[in-house]
DNA sequence: CGATTAAATGGTAGAACGGCCATATAGCCA
DNA sequence: TGGCTATATGGCCGTTCTACCATTTAATCG
């Protein structure tokens, strides 16, 4: 029996929506500081080093993505990351880069 | 001691460069299609559904990004994933929609 | 209330992406 | 050699992304 091409389409759509969030250096910064530890955006937007505007809407991204979630408090927005799975991201990409590492050597030879 | 900023900022332009490359359905499809077996250009082709030319492009990215390699055989050229850490990647992806599809059902009630 | 501060939103310009078509390249075979 | 097939590449165009600036919103405090 084969599967529904459609489902599988919306399927990997989805995975895509996830992955592209993270698919940007502010993004996986924060993510990473994150982990573990609420920040408010004022913090990370010093973190970044970018307008709090552009920080703002990358906290968004992840948001949406469901990768964060906020709390509010005063004045302020605290911001934590909200999935528990994000170890294997991180080794999945820097176990990437260690390959990549070690074929660039290994062709300079 | 602080690290050097510098270094922080090109290693998570690294990291986003790998989680970039993935950020595509195609490209999802087709990573999950290439591990352990490998395929050539045009059943990729089929399987996509897409011009050859964008499944040619989509797959210049995975390899760019050093997640795939590919063979030459004749007239076709044969894809595989080059790293062994994908399991991670899939996991948490599929994590964060597990979580997101709980708080969703969640915020319905 | 008015001033101040934190964060979000709207607007916009430039860059990057993604798709297809057309074309080039390369290997195979008659 | 000429024709056929599998891939890659170049070009173009519409869409999306990303950054900043300007402005709005909301909470706090005189």
């Amino acid at each position: 029996m084969k599967l529904k091409p459609k489902h599988n389409r919306e399927r990997y759509a989805a995975r895509a929506r996830i992955a592209k969030a993270m698919a940007h250096p502010s993004r996986l910064l924060m993510l990473e500081a994150l982990e573990g530890k609420e920040r408010c955006v004022c913090e990370l937007t010093e973190l970044v080093g970018a307008d709090q505007s552009t920080v703002s809407k990358h906290l968004a991204v992840l948001k949406q993505a469901g990768l964060v979630e906020d709390r509010k408090e005063g004045v302020m927005v605290f911001y934590r990351v909200k999935v528990c799975c994000l170890k294997g991201f991180w080794d999945c990409i820097e176990g990437v880069l260690t390959e990549n590492l070690k074929t660039q050597q290994a062709a300079m030879r």
